[in-house]
DNA sequence: TTGCGTGCAAAGGTTTTGCATGGCA
DNA sequence: TGCCATGCAAAACCTTTGCACGCAA
């Protein structure tokens, strides 16, 4: 499952994804852009290279109710980061915060379960909404 | 989007889910389910019930990264039960923890989002996997 | 030259939509 | 009777797979 080959397309997809750091893009999204790049690659191309991408921990895979977002993984080992997306805009937002890395330690000694900060997604409701909600 | 109407099929799939509360289960199985028990339902009437049960807080859907669960909701107020996938065994766990609600507590006091605990899915490996991946 | 990577087409799976019919109120 | 609910078929998506060709090493 290794690259072993270094081709264009490979390239392509992870400095198109670099260069997008802090957004999370759609399998779709990233074609596009390659595409508007004067890069075509083919939408195959994409995901078999994000698996890649994936497994080698170069960037996240972040399931949604909305579908499939990838993002460039800045900070591997990282665990006080974590995902926050919006139900009633649909906005993603990355958070540091130091309570949530406590939170972690306290799942793995306690309970006994290792939490993966760079899958895990909290669904709520932004700023911005809430003071919509509270308007209505 | 309110449910006029009471129908056979609309109690069925509520009563499904109730029976099995605890558990969650997709479209497809649900129907199964029905199915099992004699009523057989259709597949498009088990997601529009499912849709209008989710908008009622009856249900809960979570996304995961192996399609949508639904699950019946036992405590629609409650801020303290969450929901863990491990990723390599792909179960689901529930788990009641005070430190979560803390967290959650923090979060909406210092940095404004409110958390929606009944959506919000956390990854990484289960007590047994994380032996299994030591051994390795 | 070897064999992985690519890209088209097609398949697969899940969820949604259109439309005629059925059934609750 | 009026109108929502149902269910089949089909469409719409997203993602994966098969296969012949291209290209890196």
């Amino acid at each position: 499952m290794a690259i072993r080959y270094n081709t264009k397309q490979q390239k392509a997809v992870l400095s198109c994804l670099e260069k997008g750091r802090g957004a999370s893009v759609t399998a779709c999204e990233l074609m596009e852009r390659l595409r508007g790049e004067g890069f075509p690659v083919g939408l195959t191309t994409v995901y078999r290279q994000l698996e890649k991408l994936e497994m080698q921990g170069l960037i996240h895979r972040i399931t949604t109710d909305e579908g499939s977002f990838y993002q460039y993984c800045d900070h591997p080992e990282q665990g006080d980061c974590f995902l926050l997306k919006c139900e009633r805009c649909g906005r993603l937002e990355h958070l540091d915060c130091s309570h949530l890395k406590s939170l972690y330690d306290h799942l793995a000694e306690e309970h006994r379960f290792i939490i993966n900060p760079r899958k895990t997604l909290f669904y709520g409701l932004c700023e911005i909404c809430s003071q919509k909600e509270d308007a209505e």
